[in-house]
DNA sequence: TATATTCCATCTGATTTTCAGATAGAATGC
DNA sequence: GCATTCTATCTGAAAATCAGATGGAATATA
């Protein structure tokens, strides 16, 4: 083998360069200095590089063993984050959490729940993926993902469970410019149905037609919220959003609400839940995330 | 210790998860499969994580595993690359270069050689000064630095050893609207004594007072090329500047060169010189920047 | 279906390595 | 000049490592 280098000469060597003393750095380590001494030795040997300069009575780094310290410090760093994870794997974490979230839950509190998460779980991955509607449902019923977050009152499929997170406010709003933005009061169905509706429309072929809200017999189906959002600023059309997307377009007049008869000018709560598999509840890091997104406000 | 893991049992989990077979991996080791069964057990029981999945015929890696593979090939890399470091100064190269450069050596010569350095030595940092004249001699002298590079007929100070690299070409230069850029010829001593030169001067107090070409009794002193190249662009005096520095803004009309009496219109050359302890003479990492600095062009 | 091959886990004894204690020489501090 | 502290080296005991053998199981081959 070509490796004859140890990791206990690697240990060794950091903690008598650091030390600045063999028999310091045995002291340290609760071994002989004898031993010490022999590891640093054999160390120099292998590597056909002399580590310390023993002119003097306390051994000093040479210009080559400061350049080595680095390497074996990258080393000994490298394996304690080994040695990190397996202790959390061997506690249950799980080895990375994959999470699919839908597009209509806030923007801002994924961002700082992920934030955090990097913070209390370093070496658990986080695995993010942002789907429409019930199409997150899909990766954690075929084991892609462990947990997903989904709106709507969908029926929950076989074998997953869910639990409740604060619901997301919907709005329905068009642009200042459109027709329908300058009406009085609540838009009877007969006036919404004489305008194009945006509706938000999911990938996957699995629930395929389950839209909740359309009410227009002329719409237009779009896969993605940046695109529906784009679409409404246009003026193409009217439509829901979450409130928090389009706050800012709202309070700096790019959007104006639309009261419907299903959904007033307060808006409509859509429920939000999250889910996953039965025989695979989520482990710690899991169970840390949802409960972060219980506490998210709603908008 | 509590680093019980060993390199082995690294390296030999990277070969069995990267052959998906024990037996694989003790042939491609060297050594018999029983060895190999045993590490990757004990890893496991250390660790406390079931890193492969024997439900089949060939163990295939767990989640789990998956992830501490990456980090065990982390650590695999920064032992190769100590070992890499190590390989090269046990062969006698420096374990680093430090050099300095007199900046009147064209800078895009000096990037280049770097960069290539970069890739003819990798594991031997490179630090590079600039200093002026022959304030770049000194470092080498109280061993700060193993070489530098310094323009001038300076005199060798004792113990020092040089080599001949191409000079520079060194052109008088003012701005097209100073007074002296009108003069047609060469300009007399007396015609540039009335007007401010603008001079190098060195940070270092060793030889203070040395400076080459001066002409004129009213003197401005710059300790740095960029404050004299900005002077001369506004105009404020004139002087000399290497012809790489100021080629394209002769070229664009900036600055004209000036025919004097001790540099007429096609310049001077300044020699340069590579200079090194006679005591420690350059290893291979610094012998091969010498080498390559000598077949730079001169401006 | 039967046979051969391949693979992994485990056991065992021999080899090697590792380690602590002891000792000696050298440098430093008092 | 003495005591302390350091490193290098030696030695025997303890421990880990490893190759080979064996057995059981899965897969490939006939």
């Amino acid at each position: 083998m070509h490796d004859r280098l140890s990791l206990d000469q690697i240990r060794t060597f950091i903690a008598a360069a650091e030390e600045g003393s063999f028999s310091a750095a045995a002291r340290k380590l609760g071994r002989a200095q004898s031993a010490v001494s022999d590891l640093v030795r054999r160390m120099e040997e292998q590597l056909g590089v002399a580590l310390f300069d023993r002119a003097s009575r306390s051994p000093t780094l040479t210009a080559a063993g400061r350049l080595l310290l680095k390497d074996a410090r990258v080393i000994g760093g490298a394996v304690d984050f080994l040695n990190f994870r397996a202790k959390g794997l061997s506690q249950g974490l799980e080895p990375e959490l994959c999470a699919v979230i839908d597009v209509y839950f806030p923007f801002h509190a994924i961002t700082e729940a992920a934030k955090h998460f990097r913070q209390e779980f370093p070496a658990t991955p986080l695995r993010l993926y942002v789907e429409v509607l019930g199409g997150a449902t899909e990766p954690v019923l075929d084991g892609r993902a462990s947990l997903a977050v989904v709106g709507g009152p969908a029926p929950l499929p076989e074998g997953l469970s869910s639990e409740p997170l604060n619901g997301v406010d919907i709005v329905m709003v068009a642009a200042p410019d459109h027709p329908l933005a300058a009406y009085e009061g609540v838009i009877p169905q007969s006036e919404l149905a004489r305008h194009v509706q945006l509706v938000l429309t999911e990938r996957s072929n699995r629930s395929a037609g389950l839209e909740y809200g359309v009410m227009s017999p002329t719409t237009w189906r779009l896969a993605d919220l940046y695109a529906k959002h784009s679409f409404l600023l246009g003026g193409l059309g009217w439509g829901s959003m979450p409130l928090h997307a389009v706050e800012r377009d709202l309070a700096e007049g790019r959007l104006t609400r639309l009261a419907t008869p299903e959904s007033p000018i307060t808006g409509r709560i859509v429920p939000m839940s999250a889910v996953y598999r039965a025989s695979a509840p989520p482990g710690p890091a899991g169970r840390w995330l949802i409960d972060r997104l219980k506490g998210c406000p709603s908008n």
